[in-house]
DNA sequence: TTGAAAGCGTTACCAG
DNA sequence: CTGGTAACGCTTTCAA
């Protein structure tokens, strides 16, 4: 006796059905579910009444087309493994939720290519806004997101340089802090061990500011007191062997993050060598282990959940078109714990 | 002279533009967009430069809406904070990409209800297919996908009892054979940090291991002896703290993760407790750092990245409709490692 | 306040 | 092999 297509036994509950259900027009319903308009309280009430009879669920594809908004926004990152963003995006993720927004999620482990990639299946999904990690892009992104219109936000860096917007901390300057701190309480000669620098401004710009920071006191960072791996424990315990078997083995050594932190203390330990007693080391993130480690890690805090959560916040506000500032900083802080003292030699 | 809506200067490009500009009918484009139904070699040929001159991109709610697909994903776990399901989800998404599939992803935060609720979004959002982590979930949800048809998967946990279409493994016999090791090496006192097991059927399971192992030997886990936690190491900590208050306290501890495990290890060293000499702890999962703490930490291997992927295998191959077993037993091992051995009374 | 109807950009069926 | 053309389910004018 309904509307109900006899073809599609078990077919969705479409507004035309609750619609039908209540006696009115898919208009009105419409018109209640997006409470615009005016409706009155009869028609509302039915309308209501029928919508929860019918377990109506809206048909996000259909509302896209029509409204030309997907209320989806779509994140790129280098890789959920790495905790940082892990953490990040639960947050980005949490705060869409509760405005109505979902979250479509895509990795490009590192890679320029496949981000831009990423990106493109995103806007062909119609996502609302992006989310990307870093300034490093394919150079046909940010023409792309202008021409679909589309906003953005890149996280987790600052380029003072550029007016791109962004949520993020000075990577070289946060570093440039740390090794100042190794410098005045002695050290002179370090190592740094280095995320692949190749598609990642955030390890490219630690390295800056490891070399920036030693050139202000006339020092210099030598070809084989850098190494760069994933960003693995192993790694960073390969790294640091590496670095024990030179000549003139660095007093500290600075990593690119706290997990090739712990590997380079592991190997530390395994080879005897006493922390900070023999060796400093440094990491970045002050992941939650980072203070439980023996010694408890040096590192640079870097609140990731405020990051995701101020990067949906930008996006929303854009996206509502309600004002916000293009950049935010946010704060990071050098914790120094006990891994890193003067040295000894 | 072509059909560019003058009143929208950037609007998208569309299919009708393309056919257009190809001297084709939107039909054959669409077709060799997708490359169904014959297409001569020379129209294919003059679509294909079209769509690249235009750098058009195909609208996704369109074609979800004329398809009845969307080509979407969806995925509610409880938060990536846990880098379980962090890496979980980043093989899942990797898998989907591959196949030009996009993953939407929601977190319940352990919330039963609100898992409901993220679902019901992502349906509404269209996805294709769900993928859920346990199968402790609201009475609602199975009927709810039922009805709309929609395949889903559960991950994480296996019930022997349910035909539950899942990608996990018997976390309590997990245990139990955790427990018999145990056991074995002359055990007979067991204290249990897990965690929070109201809404999550893996930590009760893993519980519920305990008391049968335990029970087969005649032996029962006192009250106290279990204390149930956030996921967290601070959590570990304090609880094997309180642990360690007990009269009789236990010469072994298993720990819900190895989250908790680790904050237990802290707790020993604080308290000069040698691990295994005077307290065994074990943990689960086998993240990263759990071969690195010291001792290293005897732990059960649960290899995420495996479940996240075959999860999405899965529900390719349902959405597909490929044949596929419904139930895929996933290996975990016990691993034993210097974290836990006799105990010394 | 309400309804009718014109799209939104594709797909897929039906002719030719 | 190709084109015409109904859907798809909803939003949004435009009238009433």
């Amino acid at each position: 006796m309904s509307g109900r297509d006899p073809k599609r036994p078990s077919a969705a509950v479409t507004l035309q059905d609750v619609a039908g259900k209540a006696g009115v027009s898919v208009a009105s319903v419409s018109r209640v579910l997006n409470n615009s308009g005016r409706v009155s309280v009869k028609l509302q009430r039915r309308i209501e009444a029928a919508v929860a009879d019918l377990g109506y669920v809206p048909h996000g594809a259909a509302q896209a087309l029509a409204s030309r908004r997907s209320k989806t926004i779509g994140a790129v990152i280098p890789t959920l493994e790495n905790p940082n963003f892990a953490i990040g995006i639960e947050a980005f993720q949490r705060y869409l939720n509760n405005t109505g927004y979902m979250l479509l999620l895509a990795s490009s482990n590192y890679d320029i290519a496949q981000e831009m990639l990423q990106v493109r299946t995103l806007v062909g999904r119609g996502v609302d806004g992006v989310m990307l990690v870093g300034h490093m892009h394919d150079n046909a992104l940010y023409p792309f997101l202008d021409e679909k219109d589309i906003p953005f936000v890149n996280t987790w860096s600052l380029d003072p340089q550029q007016d791109t917007p962004a949520i993020g901390f000075d990577n070289k300057q946060a570093v440039i802090d740390l090794v100042n701190y190794l410098l005045d309480i002695g050290h002179r000669h370090f190592g740094v061990i280095a995320g692949l620098t190749t598609a990642n401004d955030r390890a490219k710009a630690r390295v800056d500011g490891v070399r920036e920071a030693l050139a202000e006191r006339g020092l210099s960072l030598a070809q084989e007191m850098l190494i760069e791996r994933p960003y693995k424990i192993l790694d960073g315990q390969m790294a640091l062997r590496e670095l024990l078997k030179l000549s003139n083995s660095p007093t500290a050594v600075i990593c690119g993050n706290d997990l090739l932190a712990f590997g380079a203390m592991l190997e530390c330990n395994r080879q005897g060598k006493s922390i900070p007693g023999d060796i400093s080391i440094a990491g970045f993130d002050d992941l939650d282990f980072a203070a439980h480690l023996s010694p408890s890690l040096t590192t640079v805090r870097v609140p990731a959940d405020e990051i995701g959560a101020k990067a949906a916040e930008f996006l929303m506000s854009r996206i509502l078109n309600e004002p916000v500032l293009p950049v935010t900083e946010i704060g990071v802080n050098l914790i120094v714990r006990a891994s890193t003292g003067p040295p000894s030699r």
